[in-house]
RNA sequence: GGAGGGGUUCCCGAGUGGCCAAAGGGGGCAGACUGUAAAUCUGCUGGCUCAGCCUUCGGUGGUUCGAAUCCACCCCCCUCCA
C-alpha cells in the first residue's frame, strides 16, 4: 500500500522476483483498457514478470465498484492460493482494501436510472434539499453525511429507493470481512515536498510520452464523457478539459499536478490509520529489510 | 519626457477613515470515507505566554483620538501618447 507515486510498482517487482506471487492489482483507474499513460499502467514488459490481475478488465465506459472488487479479489485470492502462491496486493486504492479487509453490507446495486433522476431533482432543489429529504427517511445517515455530499447523498437515497430500507438499517447487519491473514507492507512519504516533486516530474513525463494524445483519442468515442468514472480519473479530468478548451495548457497542467497531491494527501489520511509496523519511507527502504520483515512474517505464522 | 492605471496576507483578488488579521477563490495542512473512491465531502490556514497582545496591506514621513484606506515624497509594474 502507498499513495501515488510512491512507488509500488518498482516494490513490487523487486518482491515479484524473490517471492512466488501473483499480482493482484488494487487501483480503481488501472482497471481501465486503453487508459495506460495517465494511470501510470506497468508496461508489459513489467506485467510479464509476474502473472497479474485486475488490470485492464474493463472498457472505459464501463463501472466498477468496491463490491466487485471484493469479489474478484477474493476469488483471486482463493486461487492464488490453491496453486500454491502467494496473492500480493500492490495499488493505492484505500478503500478497495478496507472494503476486502472490512467487508461490506449487501446493499442495492447502482442504478444509473434512479441516479440520473435523483441529480435531476438536485438541480432543482440543490443538494441541501435532497439532504432534508434523507432526514425524512433515514435520520441516521443523514446526521452522518453532510449537506454538501452530494455522493453520499445520492447513494442513500438511491439505496432506500431501490430498497425501501434506509441505508443506515442495511448497514447494522454484520457484514463480512476478510478471513485471510494479511502482511501489509506500507510505503510511506516522509518528505511531502519530494514527493510532491515526484508527482509534478511524473505528471511531466506522462505528457511527454503522448497523455494528450491518449485521451484525446478516448475523447473521440462518443459513447465516453466527463461524468463517467473513468474520465474523472485524475488527469484525465484536466486535460479532458484542456481538449474542450475550458483550460489552458497551463492550468491543465497545474490543475493536474494540484490534484495527483490531492489524491496523495487523502491516500496517506487511509494509511494513517493502518499499523506500521511493516512501514517504510519511499525515499529510503532497503529492499533487504522489506524481504526480511516478509520472510520474518511467514515464519512467525 | 507626457497622460492614465496599479502595487493587499503563500498566490489570485475584494476592501477607500473605526465593525479589518483584512471578503471570496486557489494552494497548503488536517480529517471523514460501506457497491462513483484517482470519487465525494468537512475543518483549519500571520505570530504569541491566545476572551488579550504583537507583526502585516511597496517604502519613508505626515494628517487624525484612530489609516490598507487621506496627504507628501520616493521605489517598482502595466497601458497609451511622444
Amino acid at each position: 500500500m502507498g499513495a501515488t507515486a510512491t512507488g509500488k510498482t518498482e516494490l513490487a517487482v523487486e518482491i515479484a522476483k524473490r517471492f512466488p506471487v501473483e499480482i493482484i492489482s488494487v487501483d480503481s483507474a488501472l482497471i481501465y483498457r486503453g487508459m495506460n499513460i495517465g494511470t501510470a499502467k506497468p508496461g508489459t514488459d513489467i506485467l510479464a514478470l509476474a502473472p497479474h490481475h485486475l488490470i485492464d478488465i474493463i472498457d472505459p465506459a464501463e463501472h466498477y465498484s468496491a463490491w466487485n472488487f471484493v469479489e474478484d479479489s477474493n476469488r483471486l485470492i482463493e486461487e492464488i492460493t490453491s496453486r500454491g502462491k502467494i496473492p500480493l496486493l500492490v495499488g493505492g486504492s484505500m478503500m478497495y482494501y478496507h472494503a476486502l479487509e472490512n467487508g461490506l453490507n449487501k446493499l442495492p446495486v447502482a442504478d444509473a436510472r434512479l441516479r440520473a433522476s435523483l441529480s435531476r431533482q438536485a438541480g432543482e432543489i440543490g443538494w441541501p434539499a435532497m439532504h432534508e429529504k434523507l432526514t425524512a427517511i433515514d435520520p441516521l445517515s443523514a446526521s452522518r453525511i453532510k449537506p454538501g455530499d452530494s455522493q453520499r447523498i445520492q447513494r442513500a437515497l438511491e439505496v432506500f429507493e431501490a430498497s425501501g430500507q434506509p441505508l443506515s438499517s442495511l448497514q447494522q447487519l454484520k457484514s463480512t470481512a476478510s478471513k485471510h491473514l494479511a502482511l501489509k507492507i506500507i510505503l510511506h512519504a516522509k518528505d511531502r515536498a519530494a514527493l510532491h516533486a515526484r508527482i509534478e516530474q511524473r505528471f511531466l513525463a506522462m505528457i511527454e510520452q503522448g497523455f494528450i494524445d491518449e485521451v484525446s483519442s478516448l475523447k473521440l468515442r462518443s459513447d465516453l464523457n466527463l461524468s463517467l468514472p473513468s474520465m474523472r480519473c485524475v488527469g484525465y479530468r484536466q486535460v479532458w478539459q484542456f481538449l474542450e478548451g475550458n483550460l489552458s495548457r497551463d492550468e491543465m497542467i497545474y490543475k493536474a499536478i494540484v490534484a495527483t497531491r490531492q489524491l496523495a494527501k487523502r491516500q496517506m489520511t487511509w494509511l494513517r490509520r493502518q499499523p506500521q509496523d511493516f512501514a517504510f519511507d519511499c525515499l529510503a527502504y532497503r529492499n533487504d529489510a522489506i524481504f526480511e520483515s516478509i520472510n520474518k512474517a511467514f515464519s512467525d505464522r
